[in-house]
DNA sequence: AAGTGGTCTAGACCACCTG
DNA sequence: AGGTGGTCTAGACCACTTA
C-alpha cells in the first residue's frame, strides 16, 4: 500500500489520527488482552501481521518494538515473538527488588499463613477500584531466606476475578504466584506502582519476622495493574532489611 | 552506500562486528562525553550526521533513538535533538523519588549544613573507585517541606573532579545541584543505583530531622554514574516518611 | 519557505533457529 | 532450506517550528 490514509476511509468511523503503528499496537494489544494468544505462545510473524493489517513490515515492527519495550511481548531472533509470561520463567519473583547484602540472589522459601474471603475495607476497595464491602481475598504469607523470615506479605485480590482461589491450590502450585494467576485465572500483571516507607514493627509483625518490637522495617505497598491500567492486586509487604536491601535503578 | 560492510575495510583496524547503528551510537556518545556539544545545546541534525558518517538517515535515527531512551539526549520535533541537562529543567530533583502523601509535589527548601574536605574512608573510596585516603568532599544538607525537615543527605564527591567546590558557591547557586555540577565542573550524572533499607534514627540524626530517637527512617544510598559507568557521587540520604513516601514504578 | 524530527514504504541482506 | 527477527537503505511525505 502506498497510502496510509486508507485506514481513514469511511468504513472506519474515525479511528483517531494517531500514527499507523500506534493503531497497529492498539489492535495487537486488544488481541493480547482478549487472550487470542496465550502467555508463552508465539504471536503471528511480522510479515503475517503486516499482510493482515495491510501495512508494511516496518510499521508492524515499530508497533511490536513498543510492545516489547512495555514487556507485553518478548522477541526471540530466529524463533518469533512471544506473549510475555510470569510462568515458565526462571525469575521467581519478577517484581521483588530485594537483594541480599552480598548481592548473590538466592531462592526464597514461601510459607502461606492464611487465605481468607472478606468484605473489602474502604482503603483496599479504593485501591482495587471495587466497592467497599465487595468480596475480596486476603492472603498472608512469609518469605524466608536461608530459614530466616525476611518478608511478610499481605495480599488483597478482588474476589470476582479469583473465584476458587484456596490455600490448598496456592500451596500446591510450584513457581511464581503471578504465573499461577495467569494460568489459573487469566489475570496478567503488566506493571505495578510501589509506595515505600519506613515504619516500626508492631508486636505481631515482630513475631512473624523474628525481630524486636519497634524494629525498623521497610513498608512496600504495591498496586499491580493488568491491561487497561486496571488494578488487580494490592500487596502490602514488610521487609526486614538487616541482611537485605531494596535495589533500584534511576535514569 | 549500498553495503554496510564498507566500514569493515582494512582502513579500520577491526571495528567490532556490532550493528552499524550501535557503532554510530558509540561515536556520538564519545563526542557527548568529550563535550563537543554542551548540555542543552542542539546536536547536528540527523541528515547532517548521516552525511558525516556516510550512512542513511534511518541508521542515525536508530542510534539517536537509543540515546534518547538512555536519557542522554532529548528530541524536539521541528527543532532538533538536544543534549540532556539537569540545569534549566523545571524538575528540581531529577532523581528524588519522594512524594508527599497527598501526591502533590511541592518544592523543597534546601539548607546546607556543612561542606568539608576529607580523606576518603574505605567504604566511600570503594564506592567512588578512588584510593582510601584520597581527597574527597563531604556535604551534608537538609531538605525541608513546608518548614519541616524531611531529608538529611550526606554527599561524597571525589575531590579531583570537584576542585573549588565551597559552601559559598553551593549556597549561591539556584537550581538543581546536578545542574551546578554540569555547569561548574563538567560532570554529568547519567544514571544511579540505589540501595534502600529501613533503620532507626540515632540521637544526632533524630535532632536534625526532628523525630524521636529510634524512629524508623528510610535509608537511601545512591551511587551516581557519569559516562562510561564511572561513579562520581555517593549520596546517603535519610528520609522521614511520616508524611512522604518513596515512589517507584515496576514493569 | 526551509529545516527539523516523525512516519511509512519496499526491498535487500544478515543472523539465528528449526526441521 | 525455509522461516523468523534484526539491520540497512533510499526515498517519500507529514507535522512542527522558526524566520
Amino acid at each position: 500500500m502506498a497510502d496510509a490514509s486508507v485506514h481513514d476511509t469511511p468504513t472506519e468511523p474515525a479511528p483517531s489520527f494517531s500514527p499507523l503503528y500506534q493503531q497497529i499496537k492498539a489492535l495487537i494489544t486488544r488481541e493480547l488482552q482478549a487472550g487470542v494468544w496465550k502467555p508463552g505462545e508465539a504471536i503471528p510473524s511480522e510479515l503475517e501481521l503486516a499482510a493482515r493489517f495491510k501495512v508494511s513490515q516496518g510499521t508492524v515492527r515499530k508497533a511490536i518494538d513498543e510492545l516489547a519495550a512495555d514487556n507485553l511481548v518478548v522477541r526471540r531472533q530466529g524463533k518469533g515473538t512471544f506473549v510475555a509470561t510470569h510462568a515458565e520463567q526462571h525469575i521467581q519473583y519478577r517484581f521483588l527488588r530485594l537483594m541480599p547484602d552480598d548481592g548473590v540472589a538466592r531462592s526464597m522459601e514461601r510459607r502461606l499463613i492464611d487465605c481468607r474471603r472478606l468484605r473489602a475495607p474502604a482503603d483496599v476497595a479504593r485501591a482495587l477500584a471495587v466497592k467497599t464491602g465487595d468480596a475480596v481475598i486476603q492472603l498472608r504469607r512469609l518469605l524466608l531466606s536461608e530459614g530466616r523470615p525476611v518478608v511478610l506479605d499481605e495480599i488483597w485480590l478482588p474476589g470476582a476475578l479469583f473465584k476458587g482461589l484456596t490455600a490448598e491450590r496456592l500451596a500446591d502450585y510450584k513457581g511464581p504466584m503471578y504465573g499461577m494467576f495467569e494460568v489459573e485465572f487469566g489475570v496478567r500483571m503488566i506493571r505495578a506502582e510501589e509506595k515505600i516507607r519506613a515504619l516500626a514493627a508492631d508486636a505481631s509483625v515482630a513475631e512473624w519476622l523474628n525481630v524486636a518490637p519497634g524494629a525498623p522495617l521497610l513498608s512496600v505497598e504495591r498496586l499491580s495493574f493488568t491491561y487497561g491500567d486496571r488494578p488487580v492486586e494490592l500487596r502490602r509487604g514488610l521487609y526486614q532489611t538487616e541482611q537485605h536491601f531494596y535495589r533500584n535503578e534511576l535514569s
